[in-house]
DNA sequence: CTGAAAGCGCTTACAG
DNA sequence: CTGAAAGCGCTTACAG
């Protein structure tokens, strides 16, 4: 005998009184709930999770779905450990737990997704990464799975999602360097169908058109979201001629790689070129001449997920009601060295 | 009605026999089995997890502990998500599914490991940066949970383990510094009570009595593992005199830092000091004069982790028997420049 | 306030 | 080869 039953009998009660003794029940009376609790605590009791998710429908387990073999997983200067402290640190409240599921390289995401959904491993899912167009939203609404999104999609018409601002990023990157006199601004996307990418270059695109500046789209340089990409994005860029006097980019280590090609020319990140990195990374915060990029709170981002997400799940809709929205998340300018100059007209 | 019922209801047999021909017993009729296989596809049948753990007392998911909030997983350059390809390529292979744990930073190891086990949410665990004394690795002996854990401990007694061979990688740096007539060494060790630390510091001493050196505990630098680290190490470093000529580290992101202080000061690694770093890291790729570091494969590691741990497993001890052995794991030195230069006697 | 019992969705001896 | 039934460990109406 075990579990439950060897605990009540232990006590010398029923399992039933056991089970709501542990669960918090009122209608316990208080010396027998102190008692149950003592034991359990003493004899290192846990309800075991199958017995209780198969009886309660679910898992109080939440995933976090990432694809550890993308570009965007390995070379993001561990942006998920940050996002994770946020994430528990709401979920600790309710007793949830988060484990995060890595899809593996060789599987395709959807049917990784629809096994862990099918299993009801999880009650409710975080995903991330998404695409334009991204069946995953698709079946976890058609599976009634509550979910919530870092990063929009053209799929599935309404559902959460928290983003981060990359328009505004874009946005504010253009201004500031047509402010300071540059024309020919250049920047580097991602090859993949990842969303982040046509939002970056699309409002790249508009606000240079608001300046009266023709978009070309040769300027547009394609790379691996890494150092390697930021490496050769700086050879793409040297090979432009004219050469820009500028140059956005869209992932974070980017910049190592292109300092380091750029310094390999003889070419000076914030006096023979500005550049501008997107989000300010432990690991960019070395580099020199001081790069001019983008802060984030990713502790506050977790929590805003974790909340957004809860306000879809029926048992905690009503507390995290005032989260059920979708988010643009600002990013704060972190002014550096790198376009410190202003170009002669 | 749902599952496994209404996909029985659907073909008009019995719950039995659907989950024979599921699980691929021999005893059931080809067509049949056809006709279940094809159902269970189209009306994208999986088994609900629960159910399934709760009848067989497993859930067929291998977890991997990690501490988000500490220094050696926030700083070690994404070192788990090469570790994850290799365990899943193992798992795949026999239908088990890795699930992260994050041990939230505010709650003790010990018991977020206590309630995931007691909770039965995984068939096995993989715990990493052992401790001295760990007392997680007791909990597991006691709990009769299968485990492997990266990196060894003094506590358990006999159990599995890989770790990484720091003392050969001392030893071995040791060995090349002072074959090139270095004689005051300094050393970079963690300031926690990570095992490993102690093993490297062990072998460093050792590897300097052999040649008949002086240990100086003067000369072991404690510091995060991080590129701050390192730039403080670079601090202490060039705060003792006399000044050491080589310095070996112990993180691969230390490198960055310390580079970076070192410059500041106008002492250049490879010429006027020597620079030995650890694990050959994708971002210290880009140091220049090029680091002198050791290589491994993380993906090897990844898969020899899974067959240990599987080696420990009763279902699949026989297939790993072979792998049921600790072991250290090798790492294979890449000399650069910053180490490439000979002292006057 | 407590106990006895039903039932969550599966898998697997057992009988035929 | 298939079906009927037991039972994995829980939680929760229901009765008292």
């Amino acid at each position: 005998m075990k579990g439950i039953h060897q605990l009540a009998k232990h006590l010398d009660i029923s399992i039933g009184t056991v089970s709501r003794a542990l669960n918090g029940r009122p209608d316990v009376n208080a010396e027998t709930r102190r008692r149950v609790l003592e034991a359990a605590e003493q004899l290192g009791y846990v309800a075991n999770q199958s017995g209780r998710s198969l009886r309660k429908g679910s898992t109080n387990v939440i995933g976090l779905m990432i694809e550890s073999g993308k570009d965007n997983v390995d070379n993001s200067d561990n942006f998920f450990f940050g996002v994770i402290g946020g994430l528990q640190t709401v979920f600790a409240r309710h007793n949830l737990d988060l484990a995060i599921l890595p899809c593996p390289s060789e599987e395709d995401p959807l049917e990784y997704l629809q096994r862990m959904v099918a299993r009801r491993l999880v009650d409710a899912m975080i995903i991330s990464a998404t695409q334009k167009i991204d069946k995953r939203i698709d079946l976890l609404i058609e599976k009634r799975v509550p979910f919530v999104a870092l990063g929009r999609s053209h799929s599935g018409g309404s559902h959460t999602w928290i983003d981060l601002d990359f328009a505004g990023v874009a946005n504010s990157a253009v201004d500031r360097l047509i402010s300071k006199g540059h024309r020919r601004i250049a920047i580097a996307a991602p090859t993949t169908d990842i969303n982040l990418g046509f939002v970056f270059v699309d409002a790249y695109r508009a606000a240079l058109e608001r300046h009266g500046l023709t978009y070309d789209p040769a300027l547009v340089l394609r790379a691996r979201s890494s150092e390697d990409g930021g490496y050769s994005v700086g050879g793409d860029l040297l090979a432009l001629a004219p050469r820009p006097t500028a140059i956005i980019l869209i992932y974070e280590l980017m910049a190592i790689g292109l300092y380091r090609r750029l310094m390999e020319a003889g070419v000076k990140p914030g006096c023979d070129i500005a550049v501008i990195g997107f989000r300010e990374a432990p690991r960019a915060r070395f580099l020199q001449p001081a790069l001019t990029c983008y802060r984030l709170s990713l502790q506050d981002l977790g929590t805003e997920l974790a909340e957004t997400l809860l306000s879809s799940m029926p048992d905690y809709a009503e507390i995290y009601s005032s989260h059920a929205c979708n988010r643009l998340w600002p990013l704060d300018l972190v002014p550096g060295e790198s376009d410190a100059f202003e170009l002669a007209p």
